[in-house]
DNA sequence: ATGAAAGCGCTAACAT
DNA sequence: ATGTTAGCGCTTTCAT
């Protein structure tokens, strides 16, 4: 892209030392030439505008200061917040970072993955779209520096960083319980791969258990596949939800703000007030919550704080080395924030 | 980060050809090889789990097709779409993205820049900060390929594509007025040198001047400085809007989603019900906007277009050599969008 | 305090 | 159809 750069040739010999002093300079590596050599090579970068090569750098350091980051969906509001908790730590830690968004396909996730690592990465933090145990054991195997942020594989295997999913949803189900609701309906696109959602569903069905005798029909998945459970639209689906027990008070638990913003949408078209006709709560605590209808009771969670924390763990597994101990599993806390969609007047 | 990796070397050597020959094969140009030849590497490539390393292609060829993405705010909804746009585009056309964010920091901006060109971009996005026109103007000029989205600086200097920002301001205005509100605010946070809120600014107060007298009193700008028109919060801005004339139909601008979101706020704590009490209008359409009373108007910008089309551009560019002709400059249409917050009955 | 020389892993001009 | 050779721009021994 530069028509033509200054190497550290020219400035070498402009400044009448060796490459080595050069190099020695934009290393910070004083101690090696006189005030005299210093000083006089510091006004030759500048006038000549000089900046090394990153690339010629890295191919011989082994060192190219990237971190790599693949996010399964980038335009969801979740992915950019824990992106920036991500940059914002490895800026600060003075990496640089290679973002892919994998659109949740885990065939596409191998792929970036691998090119990252042929760009040199020195670490990568995977939003992962599931699938990937064994291609990511292996790379790890391989001296492949690996974190999980968000989504979770096999524990003791990958540095990860999560928050705490079963604890909320059970609690979470618990307090619609409490608060005097009949019926907790699942609502959420289909599960797939997706740790996160697999992880709310199956604590949804155990905890379900406690109050209602089969839990298993009170999930509904919205998406194109054939099967139980299964609508091709949350319209459909919350149809079909309110209308199969119309004396019970229900509530829906939506298993992401995605989801949670689809249902509202449908409530609205099919006129069905929340709480009035039937409550609802869900993960993700985004700017507009509070003002929906008498707001809508979240799962806030810690999103910035798990990109900071993932890229905090890879960057110091990178500086200690691959080895020094096992998998670090930390869970960040989530906070339920109770709101009028799930009051029972 | 990889333990010892294989190189080009052991694959000529285990297959016994030469490095050019295994170069060839990984770049495609079988016509210089045999068929038998070819097989052969083929099999020691995939046995020996062989993969280029990208930073020394790179060195050697001058293409690391990567294109530097400079976002002022990765955090903001608007971001994300964008980014997914240029991501999208970036990633069909066999390119990878590196990504930081400025936190509207125009020093950090030149800083990024500089170092995303150390790694050999080939070219560059930035949703600028502002006040680098000199700066990138001077890059341009040594050859580094430079594309704008969303944000504009000086035309006919880079290519740029950005959203009819004063068609659809002025356009939002005049349909406020014209429905029979009588005092239209405009509300921003500090205006900076984001160019997107200059020039909604201005045209805010060049079209107001056909409905009032004096429209300068009518611009709300929420920050930290002191200065005429200047509020420390939107509650205090938005009860002087309202207090000082309440015998009006008074209606609000916002200058963007954010701002939109945080008078929204504003008017539930105060108790100022939208649109009974004030109208409201903003930019940007995410999908909370008609869920919110009785749904807020805006104007809905083509983010994902504006990060598909400058990605297209920059390739394009980068394709055919930086001089092929004069700067392009895209403005995609916005569209306006009217909800129950800017009804008056 | 400074430099010469040998690469890092690949590409490409120029053989043959 | 295949190989030799000379780099790309830098870092890093090993000398002096």
């Amino acid at each position: 892209m530069q028509t033509k750069s200054v190497t550290i040739d020219e400035v070498s010999k402009k400044a009448n030392v060796s490459k080595t002093t050069i190099s020695r300079y934009i290393n910070g590596k004083f101690e090696y030439m006189s005030e005299e050599t210093r000083e006089r090579i510091r006004l030759v970068i500048e006038e000549l505008e000089y900046r090394p090569n990153t690339i010629a750098r890295n191919l011989k350091s082994k060192k190219s200061s990237l971190i790599g980051v693949i996010v399964a969906d980038i335009s969801s509001p979740f992915s950019s917040i824990l992106l920036k908790g991500i940059i914002d730590y490895c800026t600060q830690k003075g990496f640089q970072t290679m973002v892919a968004s994998t659109n949740e396909d885990y065939l596409k996730e191998r792929e970036y993955i691998l090119s990252m690592i042929d760009r040199q990465v020195e670490g990568i933090i995977i939003n992962t779209a599931g699938n990937n145990l064994e291609f990511l054991e292996n790379l790890q195997l391989k001296g492949v520096t690996i974190a999980l942020a968000d989504r979770v594989l096999e524990k003791n295997i990958f540095d990860t960083v999560t928050s705490d999913n079963e604890k909320m949803t059970y609690k979470v189900i618990e307090s619609l319980y409490e608060k005097g609701f009949e019926r907790v309906g699942f609502f959420s696109e289909t599960l797939g791969l997706n740790s996160t959602r697999l992880i709310r569903h199956k604590c949804f069905l155990q905890k379900s258990e406690q109050y209602v005798e089969n839990s298993e029909h009170l999930v509904y998945i919205i998406g194109d596949e054939e099967g139980k459970n299964n609508y091709t639209s949350y319209e459909k689906a919350l149809l079909s939800f309110t209308s199969s027990n119309e004396k019970t008070k229900n509530a829906i638990l939506a298993v992401n703000g995605v989801a949670m913003l689809n249902i509202i949408h449908a409530a609205k078209k099919l006129n069905i007030s929340i709480p009035n006709n039937i409550g609802l709560c869900g993960y993700d605590d985004w700017g507009w919550t509070s003002l929906i209808g008498t707001g809508i009771s979240v799962v806030s969670q810690p999103s910035y704080e798990i990109g900071f924390k993932s890229a905090e763990l890879i960057i110091k597994r990178i500086d200690k080395g691959i080895n020094y101990k096992s998998p670090i599993y930390l869970e960040l806390s989530s906070q339920l924030i109770i709101r009028g969609s799930t009051s029972l007047t």
